[in-house]
DNA sequence: CTGAAAGCGCTTACAG
DNA sequence: CTGAAAGCGCTTACAG
């Protein structure tokens, strides 16, 4: 591959004169820049970004670590970071880590040695370790659909869990429902767990008591969703509406009710969270939260070029807020 | 940030000495070794990549270009992709095209300049100035869920549709359906008219002509195998069986047959194409032929890495066999 | 408007 | 086993 010396020496002109016509400085007499654009054509001359990065420090790269890109809800993410991203000149390396405490880690300290322009995380494991490596580090980075630890300044950008849960909960108690049962994710989760304590507040503020007996904590498949489903009958067949924590929950859900001929939303009503594609489905038409891809991969990657444009500032975290997508799943509830 | 010269100086040698410690040649000795592994510790010293890539002419990066990283399908390659780079060490760029040819052009021209390792393509504008930019570049490239055009000598990966529409058929058949419906791609799609060419050549083979009035061109959406399983029950509506050349297509279908009552697989049999995550759903649990992506990633992240090693060999393409996945919309036809 | 020189942070023959 | 020197392909003050 030809190099900038050898369009120098092509020309009779200097290296710096070659660089400064490249990178259109205004200090070059514009026929030595058209030549040098002739030259770069018939030599079919390629800019080294390499070196060019050595020396500027500078590489136009970001990478984006998340659990797996084969989940849509992530790949939606990256679809709008990478989107953002290469409008601004950059581009975007992803690391899958598969939860992996290990491989989070190499993929910080690759970013390092890389000399990355900055990071957006979805970090699943965040002992010590990884704090104190993130905070060794003088790159800008954001955490998505994650909230920052304390010892770390960087900014977030993550749903509002507690506030779209109070969303969906007021949906149902408007269409009439008060017996109304909950279907969650695993104690460890802090989302969850978000999600879980709006509901709880919502009923409470309504003067409908949270019942133990209508919350039961599923996990996050339609396997879970479906036995879940099977248990909050059985404990509370009274239930008339059933917000599950996520839409797989939610699906397992509708799943127990088709077999069980319980008719949704004549009979039960059931509201999910997430708006997976599988909501939209004929057989499904699930009423849903939608956490707004787009807009928190957006965020993201506005917040963090924000960052590496100013150096040194840092910004707010931003709380995304969900959406309440209304299909055919819930009904105002029959007073018979 | 230390560099190496930093260390050198910390512990009073050269730096070359400490790079050939670093790398672990050999030749360097053992408490040296020690002496700059501590020195590396203390003062957090990272070897800064972009200085090696520039001198070693290496850069441990595959650029990975597809239309979406949000569309499963190509994620479920990507990810598969990402496996097995990641564990020779290297990191993968990717870029969404979105089926846009400017862009295409642009991942090319931006994998020169960064120097990239090697690439993993799966482009949609083949015209001749793409073919010419591939053609320019000396580094090495494979095809993914396409073939190589005839002027290019890099091998792809690609999914033998031709074969698997035959076995989707033959499984038709075998189960003793002999009016059998095609809903199609558009035709300007090459994959597509694999797929039909396979139903027309095993129908007659079996003796069984595969009348026009079978065979519907419909899209590629949900919608379209809704609107084209409607056209095909007008046309014929002594169709036992449905092939739909891909999933999307296969579930509209379903739909159609769903709002009209036509229990599947009880009066008719649906078998679809490509395995999507839908397809295992409760309320559609389609029979269809699957693309293995992972596979297919593998097998592309494989060669890729193959060339790369042995520079300058070519390999030869592949073709990936789709695999019959059995779920429960056909069944024998009960012959009255 | 242009050129010579220094330097980005490394590696790699070459000599000793 | 170690060091001095050259060089990877660029950019950027500095001088003219």
């Amino acid at each position: 591959m030809a190099n900038i010396k050898d369009i120098a020496k092509h020309l009779g002109v200097s290296v710096s004169t070659v660089s400064r016509a490249i990178n259109n400085h205004h200090d070059v007499r514009e026929e030595t820049k058209l030549q040098v654009m002739e030259a770069i054509k018939s030599l079919n001359y390629r800019p080294n970004a390499i070196a060019k990065g050595l020396i500027q420090k500078k590489t136009y790269t970001i990478g984006l670590m998340i659990p797996e890109i084969s989940d849509p809800f992530f790949s939606g993410l990256a679809n709008a970071v990478e989107e953002i991203l290469f409008e601004h000149g950059y581009q975007v390396v992803y690391g899958n880590t598969n939860r992996n405490p290990e491989k989070e880690k190499q993929f910080i300290s690759k970013a390092i040695e890389r000399q990355f322009d900055g990071l957006i995380i979805t970090p699943d494991c965040l002992d010590e370790e990884f704090v104190q490596l993130l905070s060794s580090i003088d790159m800008p980075f954001v955490f998505l659909r994650r909230r920052t630890p304390a010892a770390i300044s960087m900014p977030f950008v993550d749903v509002d869990h507690y506030e779209a849960a109070i969303t969906a909960v007021n949906y149902l108690i408007e269409l009439g429902h008060k017996q109304i049962g909950f279907i969650g994710m695993p104690e460890s989760s802090f989302t969850g767990n978000e999600r879980l304590r709006g509901y709880k507040d919502t009923m409470r503020k309504h003067g409908l008591s949270p019942d133990q007996s209508r919350i039961v904590i599923g996990g996050r498949t339609i396997d879970h969703g479906r036995e879940a489903m099977g248990k909050l009958y059985e404990k509370s067949p009274d239930v008339t509406a059933v917000f599950a924590a996520n839409d797989l929950l939610g699906i397992g859900a509708l799943e127990w009710l088709a077999v069980h001929q319980i008719q949704v939303p004549d009979k039960l009503s059931v509201i999910g969270f997430d708006n997976l594609e599988y909501a939209e489905l004929y057989w499904i038409r699930l009423t849903t939260m939608e956490q707004p891809r787009g807009e928190m991969g957006s965020r993201a990657a506005q917040l963090l070029l924000q960052m590496i444009e100013n150096k040194g500032t840092t910004l707010n975290s931003e709380l995304i807020q969900a959406k309440l997508i209304v299909r055919q799943s819930c009904k105002p509830l029959e007073v018979t």
